[in-house]
RNA sequence: CGGGGUGUAGCGCAGCCUGGUUCAGCGCGCCACGCUUGGGACGUGGAGGUCGGCGGUUCGAAUCCGCCCACCCCGACCA
């Protein structure tokens, strides 16, 4: 067959490749080395993503806010340990309208530094304080490796970018955010992930501490989803962001960023994605329903046809994306290609049902096809779409729960991840060293330390050495 | 950037070792017409390719040689 999807269990990187092409999702730009095209498709999720993600933004009390694409190479080098972190995968322009430029741009791989010099501009005093803002863009990173959607050259993001007057403020902020993105994904994306904190290895360079939501994706490895940073007063240093505070004495802000990218668009698939193709929950999804007409005569056709159509416009009515699908073409052709395209139901309506007055309905992640009354079927497959949004996050949980264990011994530990992957619960002593030791022998890395972990002593799993918690291991995109 | 793999029609591939009348082919998809339509129908006709690119060897290159490019996998780096 055409648009043939590699199995999971066959190639799980090929299946993911020919998921992305079969749902025409996406394709590689080719023309462009390691950027991707985001098809009509794929693009329709990413704006659903921005629309709920949004919302949450500004309830949050943020305000969106657009700042240049060049930053001057020399704002990058204010922070040291931003600059060192950055400065291999940036993009650099030399030349504008012809001529060398005095002073190269950098295209922004993040916006902290220039965010920096405007919050110095905009911030006097602590009436001016939180500072709130959100910037929709495309950033670049020359990155050396890519996956569509998990990693291009370029990518399109969000990223939030606040000042406060106290760091315990600060960090509040950055807890809060990482519980909107959390609540996002869990309840928009029907991806369970895992709260925590980073270690100083894996943190951000220019940060504090950072803190990430990590799911788990269905090869066993992990996807960090979002990020969210304390930025402490690092960045208010490097650009002498200073408000005067209550007493009259001037201090540096204390500040934060999170983003989350397209690169959630790849989690979602490798989430819920089956063999035969897209499997989207239905809040992201960009076709809910697809009616399909049976018939044999022309009659049949006009018949099946105008109770499709009104159940199109009925569904429609209920903020439903419906395709009313009537083309001259096999109904068994349709069905598959709709499931490969990530449809999240079904419906036909044949000379039968219009006698019955009934339709069958088949759920994307449902094995059997039913039959139902035509007299309430908004209802049904309104109240179906909500089902499936929640049974794809049990689902996803409940795999995600039963490849979270417990290891003690470091042959349990390689073990597994030679093996089916997932999160290792570990002990860990805190060096990070013996972090680096690990990654360096098995690839694993740790993605997180959990909030609210509890305490409870061990030791660590590679050297021995007392630890005073658990933290999660596992292989990572 | 190192190691491995792959580039031939939209997708999946054969042909390459042993250069030339099986060398521009196959399956699926696509277009037209007919017939069909409750899980990938069928028939007839048709469109579609600088064989990844450049250079070389040769009377002759998809095929042999060199260089380059892109994509995929594994590493280093990272949302």
């Amino acid at each position: 067959m055409a648009d043939t999807i590699t199995t999971r269990a066959k190639d799980f990187p090929e299946w993911y490749q020919d998921v992305i092409r079969a749902a025409d999702l996406a394709e590689p730009a080719i023309v462009v080395k390691g950027a991707m095209v985001i098809k009509p498709n794929g693009y329709a999720i990413w704006e659903k993503i921005q629309r709920e993600l949004d919302n949450r933004f500004k309830a949050t009390g943020h305000k969106n806010a657009y700042f240049p694409m060049f930053i001057p190479e020399s704002f990058l080098k204010k922070e040291a340990e931003h600059v060192e972190g950055f400065s291999p995968e940036l993009a650099v322009v030399t030349i504008g309208g012809g001529k060398e430029l005095e002073e190269r741009y950098v295209v922004r791989p993040t916006s902290e530094t220039i965010i920096g010099h405007f919050f110095n501009k905009w911030i006097k005093t602590h009436r001016d304080l939180p500072m709130l803002i959100n910037q929709w863009a495309n950033v670049v990173r020359w990155e050396l490796r890519t996956r569509m959607f998990l990693r291009t050259s370029e990518f399109l993001w969000q990223e939030g970018h606040t000042a406060h007057a106290t760091h315990d403020e600060a960090l509040a902020e950055v807890l809060r955010m990482l519980d909107v993105y959390a609540d996002f994904a869990e309840n928009v994306m029907a991806m369970p992930v895992i709260r925590g904190e980073k270690t100083m290895n894996e943190k951000f360079a220019g940060a504090l501490k950072s803190y990430c939501i990590e799911g788990l994706m269905q090869n066993g490895w992990a996807l960090q989803a979002g990020t969210s940073h304390d930025l402490g007063q690092n960045f208010g240093k490097a650009f002498d962001v200073k408000f005067q505070n209550l007493a009259g004495q001037s201090e540096y802000v204390w500040q934060t960023s999170w983003g989350v990218s397209t690169r959630l668009i790849g989690g979602l698939i490798m989430t819920h994605s089956d063999d035969a193709g897209l499997v989207c929950p239905p809040k992201l999804a960009p076709y809910h329903v697809v009616i399909i007409p049976i018939f044999k005569t022309p009659e049949e056709k006009a018949a099946t046809s105008a109770v499709g159509a009104k159940l199109a416009e009925d569904l429609k009515a209920k903020g439903l994306s419906v395709v009313f699908d009537d083309r001259d073409d096999r109904p068994g052709s349709k069905y598959f290609e709709w499931e490969r395209k990530g449809a999240c139901c079904r419906v036909e309506i044949g000379p039968k049902d219009l006698e019955k007055k009934s339709y069958a309905f088949k759920r994307r992640d449902v094995e059997k096809k039913e039959f139902a009354p035509l007299d309430g079927a908004v209802a049904h497959i309104t109240g179906q779409m909500e089902q499936m949004q929640k049974d794809l996050f049990n689902k996803a949980k409940a795999f995600r729960d039963a490849s979270t264990k417990q290891v003690d011994s470091w042959d349990a530990f390689k073990a597994m991840h030679e093996g089916p992957g997932g999160f290792a619960s570990c002990h860990w002593c805190g060096d990070g060293k013996c972090e680096a030791q690990v990654k360096e022998e098995t690839k694993v890395t740790i993605r997180c330390i959990p909030l609210g972990n509890p305490k409870e002593s061990g030791a660590c799993i590679k050297c021995g050495r007392p630890s005073a918690q658990r933290v999660l291991f596992a292989r990572a995109y």
